[in-house]
DNA sequence: CGCGGGCTTGAATCCGCTCAAGTGGGGTGG
DNA sequence: CCACCCCACTTGAGCGGATTCAAGCCCGCG
């Protein structure tokens, strides 16, 4: 089954010929090429998991949200990545003893490659193999700068940076501002966020009244200035500035960067 | 220059005649190969950094200990990771508008690749970016473990966990216990914990008066059980069942495993 | 209409931070 | 050799932010 022949919704690279959907461009179907693999799309319930199992696996989110959870002993649970659509995921089965799952939090589809089935292929194919350095490495990045958030900001900052994030990634502009329908739970993003759900409302409230947002319900709000949201932490939304428009956006990044030396 | 040459106690591989060291020999040098990267060593005093400015390097430390460092705009500090003697690093330039610098936090040695002066050989050989693919994957996977640490273990469970993670990576085993040569500050420890330095000084006291370690001296300190301080965190230490003899650990690991599911 | 689950809000507690004072050991200069 | 200094570490007091526990609210659903 190809993922692109899933939905119709998902435009293919070619008009149909060969393997690889629009989504899957820069992630599974884009590396993988038609044809080598094959792709198969799964559809995820709000709580669904994944597993790798011992198998080398590769994801590609194609719509809702899913993140990448794990579990401790008294059962304190703590998302490490969040991936919206588009993105590409191919996460070690575990961190030193700590399993990892893919786990739903929004219905979603997600289009899955098993590398294992051709494993001489990734030792011996470089295109292969310096693609999955690439998604490791953007990897590496991005737990850095989560790694960070947890380290160093308190619960303000976290949860300005998070809705901002959260507007670029699945924000759509209206005139209004960037609209967010958020199909989290105050729960997963406490866990995502290193916080607990009565404080995420808490400080969600405090936002509220700074107007930095506005909250029409609990599943939807609407950011007027993006920027003055961002300002709120000291890092950047990770998926912020590509998914911006050009403008002197670039300056402002760079300036940022340097006040952050 | 060869990292094997730079000083006579890193022996060769292969007794003098293609580059690569032991202690390169599953980092830069085994992966490298002999000949076709010439690597560079560097003598790092405290303080010291290193940047990998636009180009792609590889570094493996030989000796000493070093940490991957951001700063906030505020002076806020975050160490990221901590590589002891053996470890592979090859980090991205910066995360997300943060600009990430390797600093040595003693004496260090480290043997540096630039992989960017033959960029085709990465794209083009299979072996290099298999290798490549497979040092980003362990530091995605010890930096989910970090992460995890700063977003849901309180004081007292991180530094257990990073006592017992040192122990595993730079302790000498005495019939007393782990003898440990701590080379770090409690500032920098404390960056890498989230904490700060006179949160982790009072932790210490507790850990002490637990006795659950033995401090000599500021930078010195013995743990008779390993276990009992390694069961005080809730996840397994990062460097610790790799290092440990075979016994029966892996049993106990099975079960820490099942456990946390 | 009642039920239940997720969200919000409040009160009390606890943990880690800030600020500040005190301690100890290594190094320098007299 | 000793006195002194400096810096890192330790320890204490008070504060503030996040958690816990608990009550109340909102909304969808049976």
């Amino acid at each position: 089954m190809d993922c692109c022949l899933w939905e119709s919704g998902f435009e293919r690279m070619d008009g149909g010929q060969a393997g690889g959907c629009r989504r899957c461009e820069e992630g599974g179907c884009g590396l993988l090429g038609p044809g080598s693999f094959v792709p198969r799309t799964r559809q995820l319930s709000r709580g669904a998991r994944l597993e790798s199992g011992s198998s080398l696996k590769l994801w590609t989110v194609l719509d809702g949200i899913v993140a990448l959870c794990t579990l401790l002993a008294d059962g304190r649970r703590q998302v490490v990545c969040l991936s919206t659509p588009g993105e590409v995921l191919c996460p070690p089965e575990e961190a030193q003893g700590l399993s990892l799952w893919i786990e739903a939090l929004a219905e979603s589809q997600i289009c899955e490659f098993d590398l294992s089935v051709r494993v001489q292929s990734i030792a011996s194919d470089a295109t292969l193999s310096a693609g999955l350095f690439r998604i490791a490495r953007e990897q590496v990045a991005c737990v850095y700068a989560h790694l960070v958030t947890l380290g160093r900001l308190d619960g303000m900052e976290r949860v300005c940076l998070f809705l901002a994030d959260m507007a670029w990634r699945i924000g759509e502009r209206t005139p209004a501002g960037y609209r967010v329908r958020l199909p989290l739970a105050r729960e997963d993003i406490a866990d995502y966020l290193g916080l607990n759900a009565e404080t995420v409302s808490r400080i969600f409230s405090r936002v509220k009244k700074a107007r930095l947002a506005d909250f029409n319900s609990p599943t939807e709000y609407v950011v007027r200035d993006l920027e003055a949201l961002q300002s709120r932490a000291p890092i950047l939304a990770p998926h912020g500035p590509a998914a911006f428009d050009a403008e002197n956006l670039t300056g402002k990044m760079a300036r940022k960067m340097e006040v952050s030396l």
